[in-house]
DNA sequence: TATGAATGAGGGTTCATTCAT
DNA sequence: GATGAATGAACCCTCATTCAT
């Protein structure tokens, strides 16, 4: 009844909160870099270190492996999701519209070596990443098939899960197949998805 | 007191031999058994008990667990390599013959549960078996591959390393991605190897 | 802007201090609820989460888990000196007073699941609690003791401490040792505090 | 078939059983020390290190505390038991009968300090210390006891669980609380466990 | 004063690997 | 050759405590 503006007092909210988001950043920034070594098991010390923060925090911020693993990648897997979306609605043909979705799902998985295999991994901490995938991108990925299967272009025997687990399984690289190699693979992948004339 | 064989102090070579080949044996036994329960990252314990032996004998047989893989596996492998010389010298497509090849080996692979993520795994340990596959199988795929290009059935671009790292992670399965559905993924690769019309 | 007190810019001190005062209490309400719950060794953060404070704002109260463990505590501590200086001016014989002191005694430690174990902890961050306890029941008890002694009724030997701490003791519950049995075995304890006839 | 002794070749089985079995009672006399120093809840680390071995020995040996702990006073509860037979069956009064024997418990917790906390701890990797000590000591106790209510020495209402969890706690030590205190406080407690006539 | 983000010591546990017998 | 006891590095995770705002 004094003070109507606590903030006088106490120091600003905006302060800390600005200063935890950022340590948030530095930490999911550090966690991609430290995946891409090393995959997705690395240990949290590595990623605390490489963020330049203490343990703890890494657990304060995200309190499993899991929870890290999916910020880290939840940002571009909603950007996939939204490019479904977009290209259902512009007129090319549905064939063309999948495989260009699944061109920019491949560059996202290439550009994040451990990603691949963590999506396949039987890991339960990683189950979350799974759910993730199944729940955002599945669905996404069925309503283009489910246009090419329409236009007749697209086998109707293609289900968007298996799909996009083999494209997933495509895109693990490693000395020898890189991501040119990755790239390649998935369009003819894509080619024998194309129903049989 | 059991001197039975004259002055012969120790054994006659022969039989320390026997018994050698034996305890491989049955490592080798045991170790594919549990890389098909847990993977080839199993603890060297497991492989140890499971064959009845003690954990320094699997060191004396097998000093790094990549020896151990490839020599779980060389068999099959030299199997895949017998198969791709008589299915060369059959009278049948190029294609069809590739095609069949391609069949045993994904048999191969997803009957191996594990042995997937081990042929794409950066880990130095598993180096040789990536050595093992390239020398190896490569060579067998790569002149199934020559004689369709050659029948103007496979499409030039195809080479035998990239197609056979793909088809290895195409069999990598998980829960919602069984051996069905590699095998179909497979196929449609497959297919679209195939040189386009 | 919604300056009502003239030139006052800070608050009142009677205001902060008020407020002080109640998160003191909340903290006391919420510490004993959570030691109820935990014991003594609960970590404080679950304490400021109940009380609705920061975690700093334990530490400015009670800088010491012991602090705030004799804080909790004190008050019913208090009462029960206050009793005894009751008990010893009712026309009761001192060994029946004896034995209702004791009665509440039981009661306050039995309630308070967890003080019996930080009564007899040797954690020195739970000294305090012993001194408290020295300095304020042992001699409430040595007044009761003492009239008991001078009426014949309790044997000379027995010195307040030990026999608080011989209490203190008996009141550590746990399964299959609940209060009732607590209770009784005090009781008999008390039987055996008797002079021998 | 060529050789019958087994030995022979491979070392004497009997060297590493020996040496294991000394590392096991180093294990136990070290956990035994630092049980007494620093309670049961002690760091494995520090037992290892006590015992002058590598922290993975003391888990190759007890795989969790409660089995170290368990082994560590086995020895002596099963002494605890013969000697309550022993006593059963020598011509004396079942109440001094029970009196000795609870004076040897007594001896027993009162060396041990740190035990006496751990049986009434409630975490559950204790648990087998209790069920130890309900299944072993419990029936001895409840045999002297029944012995001591036939004659007509003991209450009935005595039951010898509620007992012996009173005599454990009367012998957790403390500072001002010694071992003559708390034979003191058990004495009397006994003696409020005869039948009161 | 109050806050809560950050810290990092501390303790648990697993397993690859060595080596004396 | 065979054995398996011992080792200790490497991870995981929790929480008491500090301190900038």
């Amino acid at each position: 009844m004094f003070r109507q503006q606590g903030g006088a007092v106490t120091d600003p909210l905006g302060a800390r909160q600005a200063g935890a988001r950022r340590t948030r950043e530095a930490l999911l920034t550090a966690a991609a870099a430290v995946f891409v070594e090393q995959g997705v098991q690395a240990p949290i010390r590595d990623i605390a270190g490489r963020a330049g923060v203490g343990l703890g925090t890494v657990y304060r911020h995200f309190p499993s492996r899991a929870e890290l693993v999916v910020a880290v990648y939840r940002h571009q897997i909603d950007e996939c999701v939204a490019l479904a979306a977009r290209l259902r609605d512009e007129p090319i043909p549905a064939g063309e519209a999948l495989t260009r979705w699944i061109g920019v799902f491949v560059e996202f998985l290439v550009t994040k070596h451990g990603l691949g295999v963590a999506l396949q991994s039987e890991d339960p901490s990683l189950l979350t990443l799974h759910t993730l995938m199944l729940e955002r991108l599945v669905p996404a990925c069925a309503s283009l098939i489910d246009a090419g299967v329409a236009e007749g272009d697209i086998d109707p025997a293609v289900t968007a899960h298996t799909l996009m687990r083999a494209v997933g399984n495509l895109c693990i690289l490693g000395p020898g197949y890189e991501r040119a190699d990755a790239q390649a693979m998935v369009a003819r992948l894509l080619v024998g998805c194309r129903r049989r004339s």
